[in-house]
DNA sequence: AATCAAGCTGCAATCGATTGCAGTATGGAG
DNA sequence: CTCCATACTGCAATCGATTGCAGCTTGATT
């Protein structure tokens, strides 16, 4: 393949001139000249060459755990449309939920593969943190994560999903229900903890009991929610509401009620969380809470830009206020 | 930040080793050393550097239109499935059905930031699948497309589209519908024209005669789907099924009949295309036709890396068959 | 003790761009 | 006509790795 040396030849031209040229510098005739050159000989410049000499990608990253979930469309839709404009080439990589994949892409911060990275993390904690904050290069969390030291901590925009599920709690409080499971990731992650903390903190505000026996680990998985559902049922027949940490294990819930014929919202109240398509789709359309991922998308992206731009800008920190939305999925407790 | 140099000089050996270390060559104590004053140092290979001198990326690329296409989904994980046990670095990329992001994903083989590319387009035609051939790098499509020449053509892998609709539509004809419509993308695209002739050979097939003013055009989206079905039911009460030709499309066909009140599958028969799960969660379960994603990505993926390991192999074609699957929202006809 | 193969290592050239510096052409001002 | 500012252009060094070549060890073989 060709290199500007070829079309300098070619055209008649010094390389340094085909390289003027294709950043935008040169006289209007070699500018013409060169690009006819350069087409005819189909040729582009040598991205890495470029990356080499000049220090600078042009590329931006975001890594999420799962392409799959319906969850992540809008955020990646909302980083992607900041960094159309910016001119950044924007990667996509898939960690699988796992920490080594999720480690394996922070080198890439080192290799200079990107110039920054927008890390969608549930495993990033007091131990692992330290990668990030080792390597200084620009990364946005959409996690809350301050660090322990009070420092500087990272850049992040987050939604406040203790208050989500602390709104779904309430919300079923309101409507009278007062035996009210729980369905919710492991309290190991730090998401899942939130998320625990904010339905026990809401049954705490109204003074009801915590029972233990009505927490159930569903790690955010349909089939999850299916089970927990089934075993909440051989034991408690007498819970009319049940809060969930995602849609996706709603909807397991939802159809092993249905299964059980047990009639939703009639019977069992349940709420979901993230507001996914699915979820105003199914019958009944589900009670959820919307999570402001287009927001977070967008959001991250711009503070990704300006610390790639001015590594010196102090860090900031976003938090988003989740929204319940309520629909059918939940009503008054019969009493 | 550090570059082998500097390690070399930190653990006092040249650069050579360094390099040599790092690709897995040299003496035990050398490894020892390097490995440790690295990590120490924080150090990673220059990727930039390394891709200019070897000229190989390790990095593949699938562009996909939609991200927030369900359908792309197992697809993406098929591929991904193979990418990741190779070593390469996948990435992808976001064409947003346009043909100019396609031809900048394009682009980016002639700028080696990657080794080869997977296209899932919309757009290639005569006209413009030049860009492909032009260069000559490997990209494997996964539409069909023979060469008009005759010639050895492009690597694909697809599914029979064309067969697909023709499942469906065969399927209404033998439940007894006579007066079936049709909802698709543009006739101008390849993909358009290729269901388009599914249904209308079907039609041909059954010796019905195919009336034109029962083809709408709906571009793959919900919302179009929807219009159509107003469209449609305002001109042709008398329909009793609808093939489309994608599910997003049913389902906003559905949601049109519901808010007129009218039974799926009482009173329309409906089918959707894709098997997307979201077919298999509405109300009534959607009559699809599984069009084997997952497949798809995995052989693409596969046929990319041979190609990518030994240009001269023959162009390879392969066609996968879609299978009908029958739901709820089609049933014999009423007579 | 001499010879030799095998395995490491270091030197230096190289990949394909960018860019500071110095030189040249152009056109306008005096 | 001279001078000078302005705008281009080309030369050559440079970015950070890889790798062919040659020299050096090492240990085995005769």
């Amino acid at each position: 393949m060709s290199t500007i040396y070829d079309i300098a030849r070619a055209a008649g031209v010094s390389a340094s001139t085909v390289s003027r040229v294709f950043s935008g510098q040169g006289s209007k005739q070699n500018q013409e000249l060169v690009f006819r050159v350069a087409k005819q000989m189909n040729f582009a410049i040598n991205d890495s060459a470029k990356i080499l000499k000049t220090k600078k990608t042009n590329r931006v990253m975001l890594a999420v755990p799962d392409i799959c979930n319906p969850f992540y469309f809008k955020m990646i839709e909302g980083a992607n449309g900041v960094f159309e404009q910016s001119g950044y080439l924007f990667m996509l990589y898939y960690t699988k939920h796992s920490l080594e994949e999720e480690l394996k892409a922070l080198q890439l911060l080192n290799q200079k593969v990107v110039d920054g990275m927008i890390m969608v993390s549930f495993h990033f904690s007091k131990e692992n943190i330290g990668v990030i904050n080792q390597s200084n290069y620009p990364v946005v969390l959409t996690n809350r994560y301050d660090s322990p030291d009070g420092q500087d901590g990272f850049d992040y925009v987050y939604v406040d999903t203790h208050l989500g599920i602390k709104l779904a709690t309430r919300h079923l409080i309101e409507l009278g229900h007062r035996k009210i499971a729980y369905f919710g990731g492991s309290i190991r992650e730090q998401t899942g903890l939130e998320r625990y903390l904010g339905y026990s903190d809401a049954l705490r505000e109204a003074s009801f009991p915590l029972d233990n026996s009505l927490v159930y680990e569903a790690n955010y998985s349909e089939r999850e929610g299916h089970a927990s559902m089934k075993a909440l049922l051989e034991r408690h027949r007498d819970v009319t509401a049940v809060v969930t940490s995602n849609d996706l294990v709603a909807l397991g819930a939802m159809t092993a009620c249905t299964e059980e014929n047990i009639a939703i919202p009639g019977d069992i109240a349940i709420t979901g969380m993230d507001d996914t398509e699915l979820s105003n789709r199914v019958t009944p359309r589900l009670t959820t809470v919307a999570m402001q991922e287009g927001e977070i998308g967008r959001l991250a992206a711009t503070i990704l830009m300006e610390r790639i731009a001015d590594a010196s800008v102090p860090r900031r920190q976003i938090r988003l206020a989740p929204e319940l939305i309520v629909r059918e999925s939940t009503a008054r407790a019969q009493s």
